[in-house]
DNA sequence: AACGGGTTCAACCGCCGCCTT
DNA sequence: AAAGGCGGCGGTTGAACCCGT
């Protein structure tokens, strides 16, 4: 035996809401909040509309700085490093998007980012192209503290963090190197440790870059030997358009620690129930 | 211009956990 | 301790829109 219904399905309106329903909705919220209780808000209003749907119209659009479209590359980035540390847990990304909602994070990432990644991942297998699975790898490498070599939510990338690496797949093959500047701009003096977490991304334009942490150097080679098919594009060379790209989608994740501290239910959970 | 397949996204559904009684 | 009510959440749906043919 289910649970009671929270309203009367038969006498309540369903679908798009007009402007006149957001009108009062809004209105009344502006003026005397929910009063608590969403349930009892639409009778208050004259709305024939199930308190739950008035919950979720005022959360996901009516609300007072709903950003709507236009994802910046930070917020994408944002968005995969913790899908790929906490998963699907929509609620808790969009407290770290300020004007987002989990609904629209949702979305976004149903139909456009995890295409955006995995669409190039695919194109990782097919066609030698070295793209955004990396990033995501990388991310799940350098969160090894979290997910011990496993990723929970993108597990068929667990074996490639498991798995030796192979050798290097052309003769002139160097070790990957983080770009100098790039530590420095993220407040490293060169020399310096970089820590679990760290951002940086690869450098690849011959400046001589510090030397990696070994653990990080096995990590990244790693996944990057076991994701792509060859470097090689048949001449012994990868191709400045891969490095390229790769570069603009590598990133580590941003807040592994955050994402920790999601996991284990610390400040951000308790700022979800304020 | 018309059609059909693909994409987007607002909204719904139903489950879960917390709180109150 | 148990039951009921509600808010919150993630998964799913389907209408509207887009785009290629």
């Amino acid at each position: 035996m289910g649970r009671a219904p929270c309203c009367d399905k038969a006498n309540v309106k369903k679908g798009p809401w007009s402007p006149e329903e957001d009108a009062k909705l809004k209105s009344y919220i502006e003026q005397h909040s929910t009063g608590g209780n969403w349930i009892a808000l639409p009778q208050k209003i004259g709305l024939k509309r199930c308190g739950k749907s008035c919950r979720l119209r005022w959360l996901n659009y009516l609300r007072p700085n709903i950003k709507h479209g236009d994802f910046s590359e930070e917020e994408d980035r944002i968005i995969c490093s913790l899908y790929i540390s906490i998963g699907s847990r929509w609620s808790i990304i969009a407290a770290q998007l300020p004007g987002r909602t989990d609904n629209d994070i949702k979305n976004y990432w149903n139909t456009r980012l995890k295409k955006k990644l995995f669409g190039k991942q695919q194109l990782v297998r097919r066609g030698r192209k070295i793209k955004s699975e990396i990033g995501n790898s990388m991310a799940i490498a350098f969160d090894n503290h979290l997910c011990n070599n496993q990723s929970p939510f993108l597990p068929e990338l667990t074996s490639a963090l498991n798995s030796p690496p192979p050798p290097p797949p052309c003769a002139n093959y160097q070790s990957l190197q983080f770009a100098s500047n790039s530590q420095q701009l993220f407040g490293h003096t060169p020399g310096g440790d970089l820590s679990r977490t760290d951002r940086f991304q690869f450098g690849t334009d011959g400046v001589p870059g510090l030397p990696i942490p070994s653990r990080h150097v096995g990590e990244l080679e790693k996944v990057v030997y076991s994701n792509t098919a060859s470097f090689d594009n048949g001449n012994g060379l990868m191709n400045e358009l891969d490095w390229g790209e790769m570069s603009s989608l590598i990133s580590a994740p941003l807040y592994p620690s955050m994402a920790h501290d999601l996991m284990m239910g610390s400040s951000v959970l308790g700022q979800q129930k304020q």
